[in-house]
DNA sequence: CGTCATGATGGGAGCGCTCCCATCAAGTAC
DNA sequence: GTACTTGATGGGAGCGCTCCCATCATGACG
């Protein structure tokens, strides 16, 4: 016997006004609200869910939608701390989350969840350049907060780091370093963060003057595609790796390490993400921090934001990167660290 | 807009009834169920969640209590089979998935979960002892399945393998290879998994005339309390040690290779789960499987059985554990697997 | 040909809340 | 003292469905 509103207010000798009010601190006095509090308690009352969202069209849920198979989600070290954050974000505020991954057919994701219409809000993952479920759901009248967005998601709310400066930035690092042939390690083809860094890597080339012709390999982010990258660079005759993402970093020097090639000496090698490994490697790795962790968060902060004002205007969120030096670039020298110029977190609320 | 119910009747020249007929597979004459469909299609028309749940007291959604701290959930690869098992198996019946870790206390946890009154069912995780969180939740009203159980869950609906006997048949394994001593790394204190698989040790080795004394130590199913434990086991003059999890057995082989003792030879090694590392690791380990991702599935399809028969007796699914034996344990000789005679798969609805 | 099942449909009463509007008491100002 | 605020509270009308019960053809049956 869970009881209802109702109870409550005949428990405390007030109307279900009163008791709604009190649910939903609107002005009611001091004494009134202590009474009903304490009636609350003794009937153990709990609100109903399914009432409250019927009636106010608010059901305090937030959708999270991670359009990834569940072996991914787990296997990619990007999404634990993303979901980490987002988790913790949520909780903050009580609001509950309910998960999406790559169960259903897109389209048929797509319908479930708008046609639930249970969300007062969504967070969704956008990475990949076609994706209708992230284009339906980003037409779609509810709040949404990207994570990570796509070109065209230009006018709509999302968190995201700046892939193409970072990367340049890397490629930066190691022009600063003396490096002339550096290859890169790419991520997937039509991965939004995997083609920005890429973008990345080439204007840093050009600006330094230097040639790209051969030097760009296609991988997944995931280790065994390092390996593959780097056979074929080294075949290229680079001295510097830059892979897309530290596990293909990772990869990479244990190629390097199997040919017998010295990193730094012979071909100095940089990451992405600056993952648990990556200060493990051997030597430990260069590579670009991105906080993970933070994303997911701000994600979820963004979003009680859009919540929080009916008429805010989309919210855009860039969170700092920060150039991790280790040995795998500099070799015996010091490990410094550089802290990115703009990339300094800013907020944005133009309109495009 | 889109619309009610209320406007799918008027389209289509019948009552609210009759379409709520057609929604829930109701007796409707195939020309009318034709003629509201397309109605539907036309008009766009999507169920409101939350009135029907209001209504009929059924959500479509699932409470997924995985009560430990993000990072463990993807730290720990048991966790991610069973994950990805859950959610094919809630996606199959195009079921909501709601997702409940270690954000707020535990009492708030429940009280949230219980509140919000939206689910149908729930999926739990229960692994300690003592944990409140659980019991509370075995003791609410809604139907509920567990996976794994303590002692005290006799009486409740549950997933589990039967980690007693899967212990005792790896320490079989060891003893009829002619080992004697024989150390355990065991897992956490209070985790009943891991007090099940001590003590199937226990009993094995007591059926066999085999000491234990000094020969178990405790670890948290982690590669470091592995490291660790190895170390001490060998200090105890151990010639087999039997790891609670693969995670420690990986710990075990790199602390028995750092000090240069020959596995299987000097010392052989077994470890549970057979995650992806055990096969990579070098000896291949020896290994008892679980399928974590079955037992999520089967968790699923368990909740709803429960749900499909409103007096369903407490259902029990025991799923069977494999001996996987490889080199950590025989050497070179041919790899070859058993298959355990009792851990047929077995449901049980007998009342305790 | 009246009597009953039988199957398809309609109507109304909720489900447990929120929210707008009305009400009322108690100031506050003139 | 009257008019007008102001703050606290109550009441009623939904929110969009489901579900029970009533109604109405239809056809089978004796």
């Amino acid at each position: 016997m869970v009881g209802k509103l109702e109870d409550v207010a005949a428990a405390s000798g007030v109307s279900r006004s009163t008791v709604s009010r009190v649910l939903n601190d609107g002005p009611v006095s001091e004494v009134t609200r202590r009474r009903v509090l304490a009636a609350m308690e003794q009937t153990g009352y709990r609100p109903n869910l399914a009432a409250r969202t019927l009636a106010s069209g608010r059901s305090g849920v937030v959708g999270v939608v991670i359009h990834v198979p569940a072996e991914v989600l787990f296997q990619d070290v990007f999404f634990s701390g993303l979901f980490h954050g987002i988790s913790e974000g949520l909780a903050e505020r009580g609001a509950g989350m309910m998960l999406w991954l790559a169960n259903l057919p897109k389209e048929q994701t797509l319908e479930r969840i708008l046609g639930m219409r249970l969300f007062d809000g969504l967070l969704v993952t956008a990475d990949t350049l076609d994706d209708p479920l992230v284009d339906g759901l980003v037409a779609s009248d509810l709040p949404t907060v990207l994570i990570g967005h796509r070109h065209k998601d230009r006018s709509a709310s999302y968190v995201d780091i700046h892939n193409e400066r970072a990367a340049e930035q890397v490629v930066d690092h190691l022009v600063g370093l003396g490096r002339r042939r550096i290859g890169h390690i790419a991520g997937r083809r039509g991965g939004t963060s995997a083609e920005e860094r890429l973008t990345g890597y080439r204007r840093a080339m050009q600006r330094a003057g230097l040639p790209t012709e051969g030097l760009v390999v296609r991988g997944d982010y995931l280790t065994r595609s390092g390996i593959d990258g780097a056979a074929q660079l080294v075949e290229a005759g680079v001295d510097a790796i830059f892979a897309a993402s530290d596990t293909m970093a990772v990869g990479a020097l244990a190629e390097l390490a199997r040919r017998g090639i010295r990193v730094p000496d012979e071909i100095a090698v940089a990451g992405f993400d600056d993952v648990a490994e990556a200060a493990q490697a051997d030597p430990p790795l260069t590579t670009m921090r991105q906080d993970t962790e933070l994303l997911g968060l701000e994600a979820a902060h963004t979003l009680f934001r859009l919540l929080g004002d009916p008429d805010a205007v989309p919210q855009r969120v860039i969170l700092p990167t920060e150039l991790i030096i280790r040995q795998s670039t500099v070799g015996s020298m010091d490990s410094r660290r550089t802290r990115e110029r703009d990339g300094t977190r800013k907020r944005d609320g133009t309109r495009t």
